[in-house]
DNA sequence: TTGTAAGCGTTATCAC
DNA sequence: GTGATAACGCTTACAA
């Protein structure tokens, strides 16, 4: 199929006067003359529709159907200095963690105000995640929503010199109040790990993520030694994936755990996925959890309450945590401050896979918590 | 090093000249004067540097950085008419599909060519996907990608008349050939259908998806019939989720599949969720997969290989259909037109929750379904 | 190789 | 209420 180009344009004077429209591209100016209104007319019928007339409203409206005017989103950040879009950095989509369902909220909240989501994933990395901020910036979003509180040096002068609010998510800590919102880790995953105690667990196995540039993990790992030191306890078992935290890891690892002597009684996993893949292998494995084993995540994804045998896991709002974020910076782009509650609380739902240590007395029925 | 400045405006009667930059913002001018060269040199610099010596070079880059200058997006945008945006739709992110997983493979191969990700979730709504793309047209998108054929009718023109390239994603028919990447869906439920009808398989059980708007749930649907006619065979044991397609909905369906009397032999799913709630449903009721039912999914995320019966499902490379997708785009913004492959291959693969069906003589094979 | 200056399409500031 | 018109910050002919 050999094609020899020979389409050539018009090759005519082409003057292409700049001032009228170019091409076939409708303006407001055409609006305005088939409206037989003048431009700021146009403009102001589309953007304050109190100040004009409902007759010329209405020619204007009937205009711009007529003619398929899209105003031009780049002209009008120009001159306003804003651009309706919002920009949104993930480390990861599907790595355990429910940014999924978070991107969801999000947009569900940013429709309400016509605000639109530049997405950027960062896989895990700050430079990239510096690098999609900047060209956020560049592109001219109108305000940031980050994860965690650990980023680039340079991000702060960059965002402060051009006057670009951002909001940190998925971490709250007393010392960040103010700039962040998100669950307490720390704590949830001591009260989480005391309640194991106070089953009468003594010996834990983790089964955790990496720590490197991720606040998240470490505040998380930190609440685990905070309740075991507390108590003068020790972990022994722990195994750390770095990468990858999906099911197929948390097989492999929990198969490592069982075969470990002594076992311990009871596992600790840093997401949903891990514990799922973890809870998986165990009852392949035979292993009555949780007779013979306790087991716990972190994050309620639909997963953790299907299995055979439930999990018991911290359950944190992540669409509420984006919600309040995205309502947050739309009420400070348009001028409104509104109150926030910067901690978003945790819970720990209690199912199935936890109970007291093999060779404890177990009891039927109630779970509680003892002290 | 020390620059002074010295900032009159030495031109005539200029009242607020369009070069003094108003607040304190940099802009190109900041930029120019600091290098002592023109604006046209700095902008230069930065889009076409082998026209720039690169001693102007090195002072431009010098002083872009001294006054952390970052250029303004959307002054770009007006004048070149292009935006670096790509704008993305999908339907759901959590859904089942493996969207999630795209959008990372998506991000990667945008980063390549310094695109950026508009992302909107349509909650699988044509309104409203209408309304993101309007969005998305407005703001200056370079390109579009969408899930399916199925659009709102004044979309064609809207994307025309503003001469903004899309392509349709995760299907792929004959007819739709030049216009849309993806599976061959129909094809695909079709092959896997017939699989279970060479087994033996007789009496079908679906675990379906809705129709409506959704030609990628519509396709394999008729797949399935297709393969059911070609042999004679109905379908007596249809059920039908409309909006929620988790797991929950798979256990919930399975159990009324199982409570059905013949029980089915075989039981195809809609989705990877359905098929991995269904599984852990039959298990949990101590229902032996594959010798008492034979259990098909659509979508390989790793739950179908990670639990304790592996799940036969369909593999699309999800991955690869939007990857495909942005490189077609991309290239032809910029004018390569590239060779592109429209169709998608898809996989059955095939694990141990299928087997003959019960009564018929059964082979060990290779299949393992440790316990 | 570098500089000058005219737009790009909209909104906003004035007058009327 | 409405209209003329100057920005907004950049790119790009065209000139030098």
């Amino acid at each position: 199929l050999s094609e020899i180009e020979s389409d050539d344009p018009p090759v005519g004077i082409q003057p292409r006067s700049r001032g009228a429209r170019a091409h076939g591209k409708v303006g407001v100016r055409d609006v305005a003359r088939l409206a037989g209104v003048s431009t700021a007319t146009v403009s102001r019928a589309l953007n304050s529709p109190a100040r004009v007339s409902s007759e010329l409203q209405k020619r204007i409206d009937e205009a711009s159907k007529a003619l398929g005017w899209v105003p031009h989103g780049a002209a009008r950040t120009l001159t306003t200095g804003r651009s309706k879009a919002i920009g949104v950095v993930f480390p990861a989509l599907s790595h355990g963690g429910d940014f999924a369902r978070a991107v969801e909220a999000l947009q569900r909240e940013l429709k309400l105000h016509n605000y639109m989501l530049l997405l950027g994933i960062s896989h895990h990395d700050l430079d990239e995640e510096f690098r999609l901020i900047r060209q956020f910036v560049e592109f001219g979003a109108d305000a940031l929503i980050l994860v965690g509180a650990i980023h680039r040096p340079e991000l702060t002068s960059l965002l402060e010199q051009h006057e670009v609010p951002w909001i940190d998510t998925f971490v709250y800590s007393p010392e960040s109040h103010g700039t962040s919102i998100g669950p307490d880790n720390r704590r949830a995953l001591r009260e989480l790990t005391e309640y194991l105690i106070g089953l009468g667990h003594r010996r834990f196995g983790l089964l955790g993520q990496g720590t490197t540039d991720n606040d998240r993990t470490l505040a998380r790992a930190q609440g685990i030694q905070d309740a075991l030191q507390e108590h003068g306890l020790e972990l022994r078992h722990a195994l750390v994936a770095e990468n990858r935290w999906g099911l197929g890891v948390g097989r492999e690892m929990m198969r490592k755990m069982l075969a470990s002597k002594p076992r311990p009684t009871a596992v600790i996993c840093a997401n949903a996925l891990l514990a799922a893949g973890a809870m998986i292998e165990a009852l392949s494995q035979g292993v009555s959890i949780p007779d013979d084993m306790s087991i716990v995540g972190y994050d309620d994804i639909e997963l953790m309450s299907e299995l055979p045998v439930t999990v018991t896991t911290v359950r944190i709002r992540s669409d509420e945590i984006v919600t309040r974020a995205a309502r947050l910076l739309m009420a400070r782009l348009e001028g409104r401050e509104i109150e926030t509650e910067w901690e978003v609380d945790f819970e720990i739902v209690r199912r199935a896979s936890v109970g007291p240590p093999p060779g404890r007395q177990r009891k039927r029925g109630s779970d509680e918590t003892g002290s």
